[in-house]
RNA sequence: GACCUGGUAGCUCAGUUGGUAGAGCACCUCCCUUUUAAGGAGGUGGUCCUGGGUUCGAGCCCCAGCCAGGUCACCA
């Protein structure tokens, strides 16, 4: 492993803390008793604390210093003085030990006292300080100044993604936004629990991958000898619970598809999806409505944020508008009572991309995603989708060619999609084979799968209900206005770091020829290794960095060896 | 999948027709006992993403590739 000379700095210090009786990585518990928040919210002059955690800033002044200890909490400063530390002659633990073998980054457990600068600042005065972890790769350091311009910010994406663990160490933000991605959770538990919903767990291997429309990963069980499929959606599995009895059912579940990565998808990615009993989708928009309401303000102390140039505000009511009623907002065109041909060519006319594979539903969709969608900025449900295009829900009350669906946008995006659920059997049986209908026209979309059990599960009976899904992802991005997805994940799916070779194809042919007659002549070594003039020097000048070889000046000429 | 932009020190970034690789911070040494992005002085540190090519000479030009970000397309 080719270190960098800070590394190696950090790795001799090691051993220096060893030779002074120092375990830089103790086995014991240390006994905190605070933390940088409940010292600055409940700071008492002279008051005896014991803290701990990353060392992160140290300012020396000959014989007192200041310093920042951050915890999970966030900062606090502290302040190291050498006759405070040292009490006696010995004066290693202020003058070596902390002043030239503690690093930033490294982990510290301190004994203090507080008091106020005099600059006003809450400080803790150390009176015992122990490592507790001694960190071997240097942090980057971002900076504040005055007038709270960060200077040398840790900001290249692709470190911050694959090295997550110093994103969150140096920048402050990105943790609040992980933050408030829990309390999302929780607050929607919360909403969900005090209605007396029930959280449960469902398979995410699956024999078929049901529930939506999108291309699985597929993996293979050995012992049972059949393809699994990781699951795309969890909503068959979730109706199977209302029909066994439960009234209300949730769970935030990770989902998988195996499709295209960009900033608003990654391979897996959760959705919450809830199905409560004897209720409809008109009622779900309302239930839908109450509860962005409250995670909202749960989330960020009001029900309005900011999303790039976006101001918006998820205090219910939200505007409601059906998919035709949309099409002829946006278009002129009223799909009502129009045949295929007509909807095609008028979806022509309009400039929307269509071809025949499409059916009606399909064509509507896309006039739809096309011309209408991407004008919602406040949250609006849209309602009454075509049939064609929603194979699990129930038939519109009053028009056979529409069902009882809505789908929530905001920012002219989709966040939660509802129905009120196919109960009907045979209805359902004849839209499963509509779909592999629509998968063999050559509709990709088209679910190609049959679940027969779930089939029969409906054939037991399913009381009236209404599911929804909401991209739980989605919804955290819009919390904290963030337009990637990434952004909002802890650890996103990147391409795999390549590792580097410690010799290169042609360091290593070199090192074998020479290795079987060394010492020898540079010229003779270049020209029977056969590299370009370029390639020659690239590889001697890697292998004598290395110190795997050496070259040396004699009278004879240049001599290359093996060491 | 197409196009655009980028990849240089631990971090943030400069780098002139193509002519000895730079700055700030960090780091190291020395001085400094209440400071607050940056005290003073001195110093170390490079696979210029990779591989080819052009050239006397490439961080820079050309070709191919890798990785990332963005725009679109596709997809929910």
């Amino acid at each position: 492993m080719q270190l960098t000379e800070l590394e190696l700095i950090r790795r001799e210090k090691l051993t220096q803390l060893r030779n002074l009786g120092i375990n830089p990585y103790p086995a014991d518990l240390f006994p905190l008793d605070s933390n940088s928040k409940e010292i600055k919210q409940h700071f008492e002059e002279g008051k005896k604390v014991t803290i701990a955690g990353r060392l992160m800033r140290k300012n020396i002044q000959g014989k007192a210093s200041f310093a920042q200890l951050q915890d999970s909490e966030g900062r606090i400063q502290v302040y190291f003085n050498r006759d405070e530390i040292c009490t006696g002659e010995d004066k290693t633990q202020y003058n070596e030990v902390y002043k030239k073998l503690l690093d930033i980054g490294d982990f510290i457990g301190i004994e203090g006292k507080l008091f106020t600068t005099q600059v006003g600042e809450k400080t803790v005065m150390v009176k015992k300080f122990s490592l507790l972890s001694k960190a071997l790769k240097p942090l980057p350091q971002p900076k504040v100044d005055a007038e709270g311009k960060v200077h040398d910010a840790f900001t290249d994406a692709e470190q911050r993604y694959r090295q997550r663990y110093v994103d969150l160490v140096v920048n402050p933000h990105v943790k609040e936004v992980f933050i408030k991605r829990t309390k999302l959770f929780n607050a929607m538990r919360t909403f969900f629990n005090d209605r007396e919903y029930f959280e449960v767990e469902t398979p995410i291997l699956q024999p078929i991958p049901g529930g939506a429309a999108a291309r699985p990963f597929v993996t293979h069980h050995n012992s049972l000898d059949i393809p699994l499929y990781m699951r795309i959606a969890n909503e068959l599995y979730l109706k199977r619970l209302i029909v066994g009895g439960f009234d209300g059912v949730y769970e935030f579940s990770k989902n998988f598809r195996n499709e295209g990565m960009d900033r608003t998808h990654n391979p897996e990615f959760t959705a919450m999806e809830i199905y409560v009993a004897y209720k409809d989708y008109n009622w779900m928009m309302d239930f839908c409505e109450q509860l962005l309401e409250f995670c909202a303000s749960e989330v960020n102390g009001t029900t309005k944020a900011t999303f790039g140039e976006h101001e918006i505000d998820f205090k219910a009511p939200y505007a409601r508008v059906t998919m035709a009623q949309s099409i002829v907002d946006f278009t002129g065109f009223d799909i009502s009572g129009k045949s295929e041909e007509e909807i095609r060519s008028a979806a022509k006319e309009m400039g929307v991309d269509v071809d025949d594979t499409m059916g009606k539903g399909k064509l509507i969709d896309e006039i739809f995603g096309e011309k209408c969608e991407g004008n919602y900025i406040q949250p609006t449900f849209i309602t009454d989708y075509p049939k064609e295009m929603s194979p699990l829900c129930k038939e519109h009350r009053t028009n056979p060619e529409l069902t009882e669906r809505f789908e929530l946008m905001v920012c002219g995006k989709e966040i939660a999609n509802a129905y009120s659920e196919l109960n009907d059997p045979i209805d359902q049986r004849e839209r499963f084979e509509a779909q592999l209908k629509l998968a063999d026209r050559g509709d990709d979309e088209a679910t190609a799968f049959i679940d027969f059990d779930f089939l029969r599960a409906l054939e037991y009976g399913m009381p009236p209900t209404s599911g929804m899904g909401i991209g739980m992802d989605r919804l955290i991005m819009f919390l904290t206005n963030n337009a990637s997805i990434q952004e909002v994940l802890f650890f996103p799916q990147m391409r795999p770091e390549k590792k580097k070779v410690e010799m290169t194809e042609d360091e290593k042919e070199v090192f074998t020829i020479l290795k079987n007659n060394s010492p020898m002549e540079l010229d003779a070594l270049k020209s029977q290794s056969g590299l370009s003039n370029k390639k020659w020097d690239k590889t001697i000048k890697g292998l004598t960095k290395n110190k795997i070889v050496k070259v040396e000046k004699t009278e004879e000429g240049l001599l290359v060896s093996a060491v």
